[in-house]
RNA sequence: CGGGAAGUAGCGCAGUUUGGCAGCGCGCAGCGUUCGGGACGCUGAGGCCGCGGGUUCAAAUCCCGCCUUCCCGACCA
């Protein structure tokens, strides 16, 4: 490609609006254009990155014995209330209303793959099936940010998969696992899988793939040595050895305190020291109180110092509920009485590690300190209830914990029968001619937020350095000055001819600009390979060789070019 | 949805305090000089000063309402 015909100019000063420096230069650098917030436009070098990651992704799926389809955007409005999705997700929805009915435009697929090809997968010999498309998706995030990061219409790879039992389920999985470990090695950036929360998705099992990164709006608990990684709305604390439980020093005496302003951790510390007992968040107990699965009243007591993590399965009281518990007083509640109300009392396992609290009175109004465990409240059940912190002991373990901040490039479930078991189409016929519901599973990679990644990842105060793999040009070939020399230019054509020929996507600078705005853009680009015809080297029958990624430059003769970059994109031909 | 900031040429910004010709740099077009790391001179094109209302002889500037964007938070397969 000639760059005197590319679409493109390049930016000397980035949009204000964009912050994170991969969004700067993909904007500077003519790959994406905004419309509207969360919403761009690809130009012709940011479509080519998205083709080269597409492939790449296509090429891992299709081997791994998924095949692609494609399935609709907009979606008529019922097979979303058929799910029951259409509250659940509502929002992120995108509606869309017509004179012909109500749509929704697709934020994810489960509904619609189900509709697509349950007929052909109607048998039990027509299983397994996994299917994948690479498709807009919807979502109207509150907040979008960093460029092609977050963005409320973005690409997305996501694949489905049916088997007739859970064994081959299993397997399905790991197959689109292990693609997934594929796909992102090719593109180079750093990542790993984590154990994950299912969320809005519903199903049981599931990883997601974290790219560490400074501009990650995640994170996620990463062990020192035995390999336990979870993300932090996943990730639980195991216990230290410390068994204060047992320890023989005096307990203190059970208090109350009438501490009327002061509902809450933060309020509550400071009216009870005033009080003249000297107390910090971390002695106290924080009491929380959830249903469970089966419609218990469970409290949940974590230590004031820590934000609580909800298990799975259970959801907070919510404000109007509490007044059919009079004995709870929300503000002041504490655990001496959840006996003798029946409430099942389940710990942080860090709750051991202490032998006495302050916390709540059970009256309106009162604290108390002293409250020891054993004595003055038990505890039936101990696990995980605190959000992770750095240094916390691995549940696996025991060693220290460490909290990555990264972006999730990627998400894996194991659905189980989650779907099958809501939408009457999700069944095949079984060997006895029975029906049986389909267990599925469901994986996703963000396309357009990979190049967000990978771009983020590889820059420097130059510009973009793209990988290999995903870069839209392999090569840029960059007369210096060829506009006055003859010479320049025909090397230069040669050289550029030649890679062509040799099936390189070569990019030539044939714009006839000042040699400092040629080599800036091209290296703002971020094309890996330069090949600089310039006067000097030419003298001496040479031309340069310039690898992006660490700025080296190499002087060759001509006639080596060709041969060099075979070597440098690493084919053989 | 809560808190904050900002909308003036394609991009970056000044001008708004104190109402009085709509400006600067980059980019764009033409001519010339320059040419191995974002050169220079001259000439030129390009504006609904976010939108709507109001005050005023006069509004980018003051007042009211709205919209959009960005940042922090809440939220998030």
């Amino acid at each position: 490609m000639q760059m005197s015909q590319l679409v493109l100019k390049t930016l000397r000063e980035a949009p204000s609006e964009a912050k994170a420096r991969s969004h700067q230069y993909l904007l500077r650098a003519g790959y994406i254009r905004r419309l509207s917030s969360g919403i761009y436009s690809y130009l012709p070098l940011g479509l080519r990155v998205l083709a080269k990651v597409s492939n790449i992704v296509r090429e891992e799926l299709d081997s791994c014995g998924s095949q692609e389809i494609l399935l609709p955007a907009l979606h008529p409005v019922e097979i979303w209330e058929r799910s029951g999705r259409i509250k659940k997700m509502a929002d992120v929805l995108m509606k869309v209303e017509a004179k012909s009915g109500d749509f929704v435009l697709g934020p994810t697929h489960e509904e619609a793959v189900i509709e697509a090809v349950y007929q052909d997968l109607s048998s039990y010999s027509d299983l397994p099936a996994t299917v994948y498309q690479i498709q807009t998706k919807f979502r109207d995030e509150p907040r979008s940010r960093y460029g092609l990061m977050r963005t409320r219409e973005f690409i997305m790879a996501d694949a489905y998969s049916f088997d007739s039992d859970q064994e081959g389920m299993r397997s399905s999985y790991s197959k689109v696992y292990d693609a997934y470990n594929k796909i992102f090695a090719k593109m180079e950036i750093p990542f790993e899988p984590v154990e994950a929360d299912s969320g809005a998705i519903g199903g049981d099992v599931n990883h997601e793939f974290m790219s560490p990164a400074e501009i990650g709006e995640d994170y996620y608990a990463k062990c020192s040595s035995c390999g336990y990684r979870a993300n932090i709305e996943a990730a639980t604390r195991g216990s230290k050895d410390a068994d204060a439980q047992g320890v023989g020093s005096e307990l203190p005496e059970l208090l109350y305190h009438y501490t009327p302003e002061a509902p809450g951790v933060e309020k509550a510390v400071e009216a009870i020291s005033d009080l003249g007992v000297p107390t910090k968040a971390h002695e106290m107990l924080k009491c929380l109180v959830a249903i469970d699965g089966d419609q218990r009243l469970v409290m949940l007591l974590v230590p004031g110092d820590r934000e609580a993590r909800v298990p799975s399965g259970m959801r907070l009281l919510e404000d109007p509920e509490f007044e059919r518990y009079p004995y709870l007083h929300k503000g002041f509640i504490g655990p001496m009485n959840a006996k003798e109300n029946s409430i099942y009392v389940v710990a942080d396992l860090s709750v051991k590690e202490r032998s006495h609290f302050a916390t709540g009175g059970n009256k309106a109004g009162y604290h108390v300190t002293g409250a020891v465990l054993g004595r003055d409240f038990q505890v039936d059940e101990y696990r995980s209830l605190v959000v992770v912190r750095d240094g916390d002991p691995c549940p696996r373990c025991g060693s220290a914990l460490t909290l990555i901040r990264s972006v999730e490039i990627g998400h894996t479930f194991q659905l189980g029968l989650y779907y099958s078991s809501i939408l009457e189409n999700a069944r095949f016929t079984g060997p006895d001619g029975q029906q049986y519901p389909y267990y599925m599973g469901c994986y996703g990679i963000g396309v357009t937020r990979l190049i967000a990644v990978i771009a983020e990842h590889f820059l420097d105060d130059r510009g973009l350095i793209w990988p290999v793999s995903v870069s839209p040009y392999q090569v840029v070939v960059v007369p210096l000055g060829a506009a006055r020399s003859k010479e320049i230019e025909e090397v230069a054509e040669t050289i550029y001819s030649g890679l062509l020929k040799d099936n390189v996507e070569a990019l030539i600078d044939d714009r006839k600009l000042s040699p400092g705005v040629s080599l800036a853009d091209c290296d703002l680009i971020g094309v890996p390979y330069q090949v600089v015809v310039g006067s000097k080297s030419l003298k001496e029958g040479q031309v340069e060789i310039k690898v992006r990624r660490d700025g080296t430059t190499t002087k060759m003769p001509i006639e080596e070019v060709p041969t060099r970059i075979r070597e440098l994109l690493g084919r053989s031909l």
